[in-house]
RNA sequence: GGACGAUUAGCUCAGUUGGGAGAGCACCGCCCUUACAAGGCGGGGGUCACUGGUUCAAGCCCAGUAUCGUCCA
């Protein structure tokens, strides 16, 4: 073996092997165990977010595949609508100077499948180097035939339900991508902004009660005032009342409007008048409603004025209640500046009253990143709340369960108050509506348009349009646990593995998918007994990974880390490239260019993929977010190197060599027996965390009993036995090394696929572990066996350690060499610590390096010693010639003063007739008996201290 | 404004029916001891955000305050 791990050589063909011999396709003979991938985007690359979830599936995945299961981790990609449409429009531009338009539908949707061949497989690719055991042969694509099947069926059987409609409705319009988005595709923002004072007269002579002709309104968009139809005030507002049912000649526009009582109108606040826009804004819309005010829209798709409002009734049909004229001078001006422009014009009348500054919160689309705007427009929706009720119920009724369990608050208030959803979305690539219309406008659904025309009797004479429009990128992935397994197809893989077992995800995905995943499987898919199945038991959520300094990571701020870079590291040169290379702004880029150097001033070193993967594992605790450290990342590389050079050392003396593989004449060292009691500890707390999602504390567990347990320990206690036991007891050793290493690299397998894999190839034919294939990944997992906990080796063996501590402390503090052997006298050495004695020489002359153990007659007091206490016993040390007075007698007063603190404080306990009557006597009789500890150990140091200061 | 979460060592974080404050990294001292200097041995370091309450006993339970974060309005 090499003297360090380098991962670099090993990883890559490990991964290919594997995937070539079948190892991650479920085959196991137990129940099924599946969990689905969130399928990442398609034009997306691996971040630290893909890394850390990913890892944890694949950690469960490996585990229950040990177990036995027939474990079924399902992957794939989701088609990313705009995401998607955006990567190839901006190519053609790119490359051809061509627009989709240009290309047509048909043409431009082949271009997008062309790039998906070329590039839709990196994510993929970069998902193997995480040693993710995917079942490749299975992944999916959410446009793939089947998946577009299973979409084109749900819709109509939903509309057929009367779950899916279509409505003119006011739309989160993106105006940049010229689509209708979801509510949660909104980010509403803090922003500083203006409120606008505007005046609009009052028509027919009408006054109000000071006796102004006019009402002042306050908007903070006043250019939505070209489609005003109604100003409410509050209808107890005594300065207006008298008012409502009389009319407003709004500016401009010269339309008479009416004004309405509503209690919308909030008399506190701004003028008390509001300008009423149903066209452009929620809250408008629904006093529009109210008071049946006409809906008038004057913004085209790209949010600039028209010249030619269009009026509609509130039903959505077309009207003629005012004319359809708008202001020349305004047509075709994007929205802000016809904001300036009206605003302007509104002074030039003399109307504009005041301009004050304000705080509001405006709306983005959260791809495009610009204002979005609500836009009358045609669009299908889902009707939430019918399917929300069986939702809310199987998380209620524990059918699935959220941990950490806090997140179920969040999914259920989101669902107590859901809103129905709009599916529907302006752009080419997706799964394009299963609707047709004919020339009335009379909307027809179905699967295809012969199944339309049949159903519907529509003979081939007539024409039918189908809906130009795709589904939102979501409805797909809302299938995604039965669509990927067949449905509704092949049902096989559906009976053997749905309900999944486990969504691993992030809180920020519980309304786009979680719940909407929820709702779609239990409505579709049902079990035997015609009872709704849930997609998954248990939904795993995972906080976010932040940098260094507690941000989120992100493409402007510059401060993302990917993955794949701590696995095979990259210079600062690659990096500031990496970071600054597609950036617009050259100021962003300098700054981030400064930052990168700040932090990574070497660049960052290769880590390899178990070390990414025992970081990640290591930090997952209750589903917080964490800051990334890449500290700690150095550590668990250390971490692997350790391991490395253990089981390397376990090889140089066991290879070649008789393990007792086929001989038992062998006999166990006290240190033999104990690791093997510590290792079942190990497996036993291993198991607990990994079924409770305690990643943290497996990994804790495995670090604790690899580093401080096996190495430090364990393989130093060995050296004696090996070095110098006879036959059977090197024959004894040598089989409790390969076996414990053996065992314990199954153990590990789950976090640290490659090392583990490695490492166990060369040690198993060492072993008596009856293999059932060529590799650690499909081996079984270890089991807790009680049987195999010496109690009594544990004690004796902790003494030996205290022993041993207790006189490196001397060696440490005293600074005495390790090199120099030692001379060791006892005092009050008791039966028990004779046995130990007895039986344990040779361990504590070899790792105390000592030259001598006498115990010393009873009564003779001994030379003057430096002096530790491990129970009655003590630990002399003679001073002559080694250690200088005050230099001990300082030790001996730090000691002292330690112990008496602790005396102090135990006695005041129990002096405490309360504490006395009233705690458990288990906890008073530990009390009782670390204060006899503490005062017997503290009377020999004083004494100690006496002796050696009267010298 | 409402809900939830967080506040523990210099940093990143554990702390599971309330009963001895922990880990990794960083820090200090000694050591190239035949697995490992990406290492070994030893050591220092915390008013558990603050205030009050319950209790024999509070990092943990309760109430309030402060600061930060997230979601919702």
């Amino acid at each position: 073996m090499e003297k360090t791990f380098n991962p670099a050589d090993i990883e890559q063909s490990l991964y290919q092997s594997w995937e070539e011999q079948g190892y991650f396709s479920p085959t196991g003979e137990g129940d099924g165990y599946c969990i689905a991938i969130p399928p990442p985007n398609v034009t997306g690359s691996l971040h630290m977010g893909h890394a850390f979830q990913q890892t944890i599936m694949d950690t469960l995945i490996r585990y229950q595949r040990m177990q036995g299961k027939c474990a079924l981790w399902q992957a794939g990609t989701d088609h990313a609508g705009i995401a998607t449409q955006m990567v190839v429009e901006r190519k053609i531009a790119a490359e051809e100077d061509k627009t989709r338009h240009d290309y047509g539908r048909d043409a431009f949707i082949d271009k997008i499948w062309q790039w998906k061949e070329e590039s839709g497989g990196t994510i993929g690719e970069q998902m193997r180097r995480l040693g993710n055991s995917i079942d490749w042969s299975r992944e999916r694509f959410t446009m793939d035939d089947g998946m577009s099947e299973a979409v084109q069926e749900v819709f109509v059987r939903l509309f057929e339900d009367d779950l899916i409609y279509r409505g003119k409705r006011l739309v989160n319009w993106d105006p940049k991508f010229h689509t209708a988005i979801s509510d949660l595709e909104v980010e509403n923002k803090d922003k500083k902004g203006h409120m606008w004072h505007l005046r609009y007269p009052l028509a027919d002579g009408a006054k109000t009660a000071e006796g102004l002709d006019y009402l002042v309104v306050a908007t903070t968009r006043p250019e939505t005032m070209l489609g005003d139809s109604g100003v409410a005030v509050n209808p107890e507002d005594p300065r207006y009342k008298n008012l409502i049912g009389k009319q407003v000649l709004l500016p401009l526009v010269n339309r008479l409007i009416p004004i309405v009582g509503d209690d919308h109108a909030d008399m506190e606040k701004g003028t008390g008048c509001v300008k009423i826009t149903p066209a452009h804004d929620f809250n408008d819309n629904e006093v529009g409603k109210r008071h049946n005010l006409p809906l008038i829209n004057i913004l085209d798709k790209n949010a600039a004025i028209l010249t030619q409002a269009e009026v509609y009734n509130t039903t959505g049909e077309p009207s003629d209640a005012y004319s359809t004229d708008l202001p020349s001078e305004f047509a075709g001006l994007d929205r802000f500046e016809a904001r300036k422009a009206i605003v302007a014009a509104f002074d030039t009348l003399g109307l504009l009253v005041e301009v004050k500054e304000h705080d509001l919160v405006a709306p983005y689309g959260d791809r495009s990143g610009v204002i979005i705007e609500p836009l009358l427009t045609d669009q299908w929706y889902v009707r939430a709340a019918p399917l929300a009720g069986p939702a809310v119920a199987a998380v209620e009724n524990g059918d699935i369960e959220f941990v950490p369990k806090q997140y179920e608050n969040m999914y259920n208030a989101w669902m107590r108050d859901i809103q129905d959803w709009c599916i529907s979305r302006q752009l080419w690539w997706g799964h394009r509506i299963p609707a047709w219309y004919d020339d009335n406008g009379t909307v027809y659904v179905g699967r295809t348009e012969a199944e339309v025309r049949a159903k519907h009797s529509i003979g081939n004479d007539i024409n039918l349009r189908q809906d130009d429009d795709v589904l939102d990128t979501w409805f797909s992935s809302a299938l995604w646990t039965f669509s990927t397994l067949g449905w509704p197809n092949n049902v096989e893989d559906l009976k053997k593995f749905h309900s999944t077992d486990v969504l691993v995800t992030g809180f920020d995905i519980i309304f786009f998918w979680v719940a909407r995943m929820i709702m779609m499987t239990m409505h579709f898919i049902k079990d035997e007994n015609g009872k709704p199945q849930v997609p998954f038991k248990k939904v795993y959520v995972t906080g976010l990974i932040r940098d260094e300094n507690g941000d989120k990571m992100s493409k402007s701020k510059g401060n993302v880390v990917d993955p794949l870079d701590m696995i095979d590291g990259i210079s600062l040169d690659d990096l500031l490239e990496k970071r600054t290379g597609n950036m617009m702004q050259p100021k962003l880029a300098a700054k981030i260019a400064k930052l990168t150097k700040k932090e990574y001033p070497e660049g960052i070193e290769a880590h390899g993929t178990d070390a990414l993967r025992f970081t990640l594992t290591s930090v997952a605790s209750t589903g917080r977010d964490i800051s990334w450290d890449m500290k700690r990342l150095d550590g668990y590389r250390n971490f692997c190197n350790k391991l490395w050079n253990a089981s390397r050392y376990v090889l140089m003396n066991t290879e070649d060599q008789d393990c007792g593989k086929t001989n038992s004449n062998m006999e166990l060292s006290l240190a033999d027996r104990w690791i093997l009691g510590q290792f079942q500890q190990t497996v036993k707390t291993v198991h607990e965390a990994f079924d409770t999602f305690r990643f943290d504390l497996a990994s804790q567990a495995l670090y604790e009993f690899t580093w401080n347990q096996f190495c430090d320990w364990y393989l130093e206690l060995t050296k004696p036995v090996l070095f110098k036991g006879n036959e059977s007891q090197q024959r004894g050793t040598r089989h409790t090394l390969v076996t414990v290493l053996e065992g314990l690299l199954r153990l590990m397998h789950p976090i640290m696929p490659f090392i583990t894999e490695t490492i166990w190839q060369r040690v198993v034919p060492l072993t008596n572990f009856a293999k059932t294939a060529d590799s650690i990944m499909v081996q079984s997992f270890p089991q807790f066996d009680a049987s195999k906990v010496d109690t009594q080796a544990i004690a004796d063996l902790e003494w030996v350690k205290q022993f041993i501590i207790a006189i490196r402390n001397i060696r440490g503090e005293m600074d005495i060499a390790p090199s120099k052997p030692l001379p060791v006298l006892l005092k009050n050495v008791n039966e028990n610590d004779q046995r130990r004695l007895d039986e344990n020489n040779q361990f504590l002359s070899a790792l105390a390096k000592l030259e001598s153990i006498e115990v010393l007659a009873q009564g003779n007091e001994g030379p003057a010693s430096a002096t530790a206490v491990v129970g009655d016993l003590s630990i002399l040390i003679p001073m002559a010639g080694l250690i200088d007075k005050n230099a001990e007698l300082a030790r001996l007063s730090k000691a002292i003063e330690k112990l008496e603190k602790d005396v102090q404080r135990i006695e005041g306990k129990l002096s405490n007739e309360s504490f006395v009557s009233k705690a458990p006597e288990a906890v008073i009789k530990k009390e009782q008996d670390k204060l006899s500890d503490a005062q017997s150990a503290l009377t020999k140091l004083i004494e100690q201290k006496a002796q050696i200061a009267a010298l």
